[in-house]
DNA sequence: ATCTATAAAAAGCACCTACATAATAATGTC
DNA sequence: GACATTATTATGTAGGTGCTTTTTATAGAT
């Protein structure tokens, strides 16, 4: 009947397209499945495990295969070192240091480190620049007891956004992505009109129950983040 | 040495936090990383794969494993119906049709939906509240090559968003992030303070090479998108 | 009736073999 | 030397077997 596990898929695909399954209904066993195409159990194994990764389908070990019952739209948002995004653009990449300095953890920042864990921390600023115009801001906190030897760190040499994501592969990462007005102090370092509309990506990285590293970007008017899926 | 596939993926995942690996570098063959660790060359292979899936290793036939050169924070991002967005943050969900009527494709949509499929477009706005109050404005263009059915759509009952989403499942999406802010109209119906900044997503979604539905949604100012991964 | 131990069911995993596919390297031809 | 052809190689996939794990359902004990 079917021959590759994306065949299979794309045939549960289509059942699902004309409502042979509607939403919260289950499916049949893999191994039933298996029987009615002609294929082998871990073949439709293979085929369901990508559409549980894709969001479309819900499995349950003892309980089955269930069609999502509200479905969601699922895409992968690719997020690169400030300087390779500079460059695959075609632009000149340069950074500039605003600011370094420890500093106690504001409010915000202990809630989202965990109030134990936001202690000797680093706040740094930056400036990344392409073609030698403003491209990003980066309000930056950095947790110096889960990265003590981020102190020895030349930062006019590499940004602290390219020494944390190469020396220090994170666990768990949350990104939160807002618009907002320029303030002031942005405003001047980017260049923009004051009142001009911002996209500010917010991002936490941890490494097991240990946060890395806390960033503010914010990017020239106008920017626009691309996301495949 | 090691069991499961994911104690190998860990494994892995250390040697390259511990600069075993640096970007670029070929690891050895499946079968020899099997040998090595004393498994099977599918329990590598299932790690390897998660780890391109992940976007940490790129796989090339023929060619072998390579670190990936540049690191990427790769995050998923989940758009739910908006309907299932308000509820599931308590709120009651209504909508309301602001207009909707048959056009010619602007450039814009011509463009992204390739020039000789950009016939019969329905155009649509809509507003989604949150108890009583403008939550996100959409204006959407829907190819009736592709949905025809979707003109027998009673809009005043169920969101187009909704509809299409439940009964139109698609192979490709693709979503733009930006930040603008509000223009006249949009503003009067989000009844948000002109020069406002709001968060706008644009999303395209297709089956097959036939284009389905382009969505400009523009939220109220302060909406947040959180992603997890 | 309520809680608890046990059995059963379905997905998940490990391992194996054999073959397919695609990209590269080596070779031959002009 | 430039180009086409062929061989090689590492990943990708299909199929099969047997076991593990988790969760549900059931039977038993109080």
């Amino acid at each position: 009947m079917s021959r590759g596990w994306k065949d299979v898929r794309d045939h549960i695909k289509r059942q699902i397209l004309n409502s042979t399954y509607k939403p919260g209904d289950k499916f049949p066993r893999d191994k039933d499945i298996a029987l009615e195409l002609n294929c082998a159990r871990s073949t439709v194994h293979r085929a369901m495990r990508s559409l549980a990764d894709a969001g479309i389908v819900e499995r349950r070990r003892k309980g089955g295969t269930f069609l999502k019952p509200e479905p969601v739209t699922r895409t992968t948002l690719s997020i690169p070192i400030t300087r390779v995004e500079i460059e695959d653009r075609g632009y000149e990449y340069r950074h500039f240091l605003v600011s370094a300095k420890a500093t106690k953890a504001t409010p915000a920042i202990a809630t989202r480190f965990g109030a134990d864990k936001a202690s000797r921390l680093l706040q740094i600023q930056a400036l990344h620049l392409a073609d030698n115009r403003p491209y990003v801001m980066e309000d930056r906190w950095i947790s110096l007891d889960t990265v003590p030897e981020f102190v020895d760190v030349d930062l006019t040499q590499i940004s602290a956004n390219e020494w944390l994501v190469c020396n220090r592969p994170y666990s768990r990462c949350d990104v939160q992505i807002s618009a907002h007005t320029i303030t002031g102090e942005a405003g001047k370092f980017l260049e923009a009109a004051e009142g001009a509309a911002t996209l500010v990506l917010e991002r936490t990285t941890w490494i097991d129950d240990n946060p890395i590293t806390h960033v503010t970007a914010t990017h020239t008017p106008g920017y626009r983040l691309v996301t495949k899926g």
